[in-house]
DNA sequence: TGGTTTCTGTCGCCTACACGACAGTCAAAG
DNA sequence: CTTTGACTGTCGTGTAGGCGACAGAAACCA
C-alpha cells in the first residue's frame, strides 16, 4: 500500500510558497538528513526537532487509529516547509510524518527556526498565514465529514485535480499513482466503498481512468455534484 | 434551543488568556457593539471587520450545512478574542458568530489590529500560538470524527467538565445549561442518539441529572472508557 | 393555576457504510 | 513467458446511527 506517492487531504495547504528569501534563510541554518521510504522522521508525540524542509521526495502527514486505521492529514513534496506547530506552542507533534520514496529532508533547530523568525519580520505574518490556511482546510473537513462519501470523494478529487492535474484530450488527468486504498484513508473510509462511488461516477460518465490515472471527464458537472 | 449559554466544542482553546497588557492595548481602539441574544455579529463569508473581543456574555461560533444542521465549533465568553484568522489571511470569515445571551463586543478594525501587533512583538507569538492551539483542537476532532458516538461524548464531557467544572458532593458537576440538543450539535449528532448514550452512562453509575445539571459521578472510571 | 413551550425518554424503521471474503486484472520481476 | 504481489471489482451480512413520531416531564408565563 502506498507503494505510490500517493496524494493528499490537504496537499494544497501547504505547497512551496514561502517567500524565496524567507525559504533561503531557513535552509541556510539547516542540516540534511536522508531518509528510506517508509522511515520515519518523527512519531506523533515527539518533542520537536525542528522546523522540516522537503528538499527530495515527500513527506506524508498521518494519523494511526488504535485500531490501525491511518488517516492521511497531508503530504509535503519538495520545497515544503512544515513543522511549525510545535515550535510555535512548544508541545509535542500533533502527527507522524513518514517519508514518502527516497527523501531528503532539512531539519532547522527551534532556536534557529525563532532567530530566522526575529530577523525577517515578514517570517511571522508568513506563518500564521500558513496556520490559517490548515485551521480553514480543517474547519472544511469538519464540515464536510457529516456528508455522503458521494459527495466528499467528488470534493477530493476536484481539489487533486486542482494540484495534481493537467489537461488532456478525454478531461482532466490526475497525475498520480492513486490506489483506492489511498483514498479511503484521505476520507476515512473503507477501500470497498471507494470502490463503488468511483464506479458510480464512472458510469455516470464523470470520471475514467486510463492507464493507471484517474481521468475527471467532466469537472463542471462534477461540481455541481457537490451542491444537491 | 440553545436558550441557556451553551457549552462548547472548544471552549478551553479560546478563553480569555491573551496577556493582560495585550489585551489592553487590543481593547484601547477597540469599539463596542451591543447585540442582542441570537443576533448575528457576522456570517460565514463576510469579509473580516476587525478583531472580536467579548466583554459581557458570549459569542457562539457555528456553521450550518446546507440541510440545516447545526455544527458548533467554538463559544467565545467574555474576555475572549477571536476572530484572527481572517485578519491574517485576508480572507472572509470561516464561521458564523452569533451572539448568546445580551451580549457586548469590542470590534478593533483590521488596521488597528496591525498596528498593535507591530508595536507589541510579542503579539504576533502569542496570536501563533492561539492558532496552534485551534489547529492541534480540530486535528483531534477530525480524528475523533471516526470513533463510536458513545466515546466522542465521554471524551465531550470530560472536556466541558474541565472548563465548566466545579466539585460538589456527588462528583463534577457542569455548572452550564446543557441541553441534548446542543451536545448534539456539538457532535454532529442528533439529540436521539445522545440521549441513548447518555441513559447508558447514567445506568453505569458514571453520570447522573441534578437539577438540569449533568453531573458526573466517576471521572476517573469515564476516562477508562475512552480507550478500549 | 392552567396553558404553553421546551426538554427528555423511547420506539421502529431504514440507510449508509463497515467488514470479511474471494475472484479477476495487471504489471513488474524472475 | 510465467510467477508474484499489488490493485480492483463485487457480494453478503452486520450495525451504528439517522429520522419521524409521540408521550411524559419540567420549566416558564400569564
Amino acid at each position: 500500500m502506498a507503494e505510490s506517492a500517493d496524494a493528499v487531504l490537504w496537499s494544497q495547504l501547504w505547497p512551496a510558497d514561502a517567500p524565496a528569501e524567507l525559504s533561503a534563510a531557513l535552509a541556510a541554518k539547516a542540516v540534511s538528513r536522508q531518509l528510506r521510504h517508509g522511515e520515519w522522521l518523527y512519531a506523533k508525540g515527539d518533542a520537536a526537532t525542528g522546523l522540516i524542509g522537503v528538499r527530495r521526495g515527500m513527506i506524508r502527514n498521518v494519523h494511526v487509529a488504535e485500531d490501525g486505521r491511518e488517516l492521511l492529514f497531508g503530504l509535503f513534496p519538495a520545497g515544503s516547509w512544515f513543522g511549525e506547530i510545535s515550535l510555535f506552542d512548544d508541545a509535542p507533534r500533533p502527527l507522524h510524518a513518514i517519508a514518502e520514496g527516497e527523501t531528503e529532508v532539512l531539519i532547522l533547530a527551534a532556536d534557529k527556526f525563532r532567530a530566522v523568525l526575529d530577523a525577517h519580520p515578514e517570517g511571522y505574518r508568513h506563518f500564521a498565514r500558513v496556520l490559517c490556511r490548515k485551521l480553514r482546510v480543517a474547519f472544511e473537513q469538519i464540515e464536510d465529514q457529516q456528508r455522503p462519501l458521494a459527495l466528499r470523494l467528488a470534493k477530493r478529487l476536484l481539489d487533486l485535480a486542482a494540484i495534481y492535474g493537467e489537461t488532456s484530450a478525454d478531461g482532466l488527468r490526475i497525475k498520480l499513482a492513486l490506489p483506492q486504498e489511498d483514498l479511503a484513508r484521505m476520507l476515512g473510509a473503507t477501500r470497498q466503498s471507494i470502490n463503488k462511488e468511483l464506479r458510480a461516477l464512472t458510469v455516470q460518465g464523470l470520471l475514467a481512468v486510463k492507464s493507471g490515472r484517474i481521468v475527471l471527464r467532466d469537472v463542471d458537472r462534477l461540481r455541481d455534484h457537490l451542491l444537491p
